[in-house]
DNA sequence: TTTCCATATATTGTCGACAATTAGGGCGCA
DNA sequence: TGCGCCCTAATTGTCGACAATATATGGAAA
């Protein structure tokens, strides 16, 4: 679901296509050093597209680096991970009561379908939770596309979301949540349905404070077992 | 008052500087089209710290690129720039929020001061408002950063703060809005000392939309005139 | 005259090599 | 033994040249 599944891309492209993706999933832990020539090595190009590729990855916030010192993986302490909830509450708040005026009807009931799938698979398969996962993220994404503000897309989408999936990635596998979210997420798509972008907003925002909560705590006992 | 005005940087770090300055004060045409060859000619480097620096420019969304056909200026359409102050008033509005909770009292009165020098250069020289328009910059990032959201400060700083600017240099000739948005500064303020973070909130919501119509009534004259 | 195609030019994409800077290790000295 | 210095090795930064692709030019056919 990567934004770039480029089609007639450039080598620097593609890398930083792989690179985000290894980020993302963990593949490449936090903080961990990118050595250029290691990596150019072993996606089979030279130095200077990797270079550019890193230095997309610099602008999207996914690596930090320091002048002749490297670039590493960036690392999502919880105070990190806290700011980026706050701006999704506003962000996407604002997203769901524009939405709740510019979607059309079709694209409402698009997002019912797709909750509805997600319901599948959570009572086929409990345990798996990455798809659902996976799939939380496009009806967050299938609202802020409805809003029809490109910006909106582009920060969320190709950035912030990326930190996101990142954070998913980390706090997945004990994450018991699914029941509940699946229910907000219900009440959101019925607020838009009817149209009440007040109630959509607010209710996407507590739907993401409960979400921050969650991810809290996980935080805490990892912490805790450290 | 660019956000890396670099100590020890390397030469794409330079190239980028030099760029977004020139893209945002409109010494490149929105749209213009950048030549690596000439560029790198002009900045006396070669071609790879260049492209390096254009990727990281894509980053930001300063300039957009199409494989094998180059990057150009980006062109801030009415569509874009509406985007924009919509996810600014959620923002810097989220901002607000919070800065009255956590700005200290020393901050807030820097704040004060930071007005006071502003009106003094209202009375002073009333065509001359470009140094007004960066100091209105300073005073809104003042805030977000007073808000302790290193996420927040990194959006808006890094990125569309540029787009901001660029925005203001294109329309800063026939502003007539200092008075009454230096009148509004100066009740977020109050807001803020009083600890009031809903009415300081809504006072910066509604600012920015004012500055929004204002704006837009400047480009319909534009487009009239076009 | 207009349209289409082939050639020529310009521009971007990529690579390899070299220079500059940093990090690490070993040695001597107090 | 501990501290500091110098030297070596590794890594980053930069450049120039070559290949691949797109754009512009010109001519021939409809």
């Amino acid at each position: 679901m990567l934004p770039h599944p480029p089609a007639q891309a450039t080598l620097a492209d593609i890398a930083a296509h792989r690179l985000a993706q290894s980020i993302v999933t963990g593949e490449l832990a936090q903080g961990q050093k990118l050595n250029e020539a290691e990596l150019a090595e072993r996606f089979g190009m030279g130095r200077g597209p990797l270079r550019e590729a890193l230095r997309h990855l610099e602008g999207m916030r996914l690596v930090t680096r320091v002048p002749n010192a490297g670039a590493r993986v960036v690392v999502l302490d919880r105070k990190t991970l806290s700011d980026l909830y706050a701006v999704r509450e506003a962000l996407e708040g604002m997203a769901c009561r524009i939405a709740a005026t510019q979607m059309t009807d079709e694209q409402i009931d698009q997002l019912r379908h797709l909750l509805d799938s997600h319901e599948k698979q959570i009572k086929k398969q409990g345990g798996k939770v990455y798809a659902q996962k996976e799939g939380d993220l496009d009806f967050h994404f299938q609202i802020v596309r409805g809003s029809g503000n490109q910006m909106l897309m582009d920060l969320l989408g190709s950035e912030q979301y990326q930190l996101l999936r990142m954070c998913r990635y980390r706090t997945s596998r004990n994450a018991e949540r699914t029941g509940p979210a699946l229910q907000q997420h219900r009440q959101i798509v019925e607020a838009l349905a009817q149209r009440d972008g007040e109630l959509a907003e607010m209710l996407m925002r507590r739907h993401i404070q409960g979400a921050w909560q969650s991810i809290s705590e996980m935080i805490d006992n990892e912490e805790e077992a450290a």
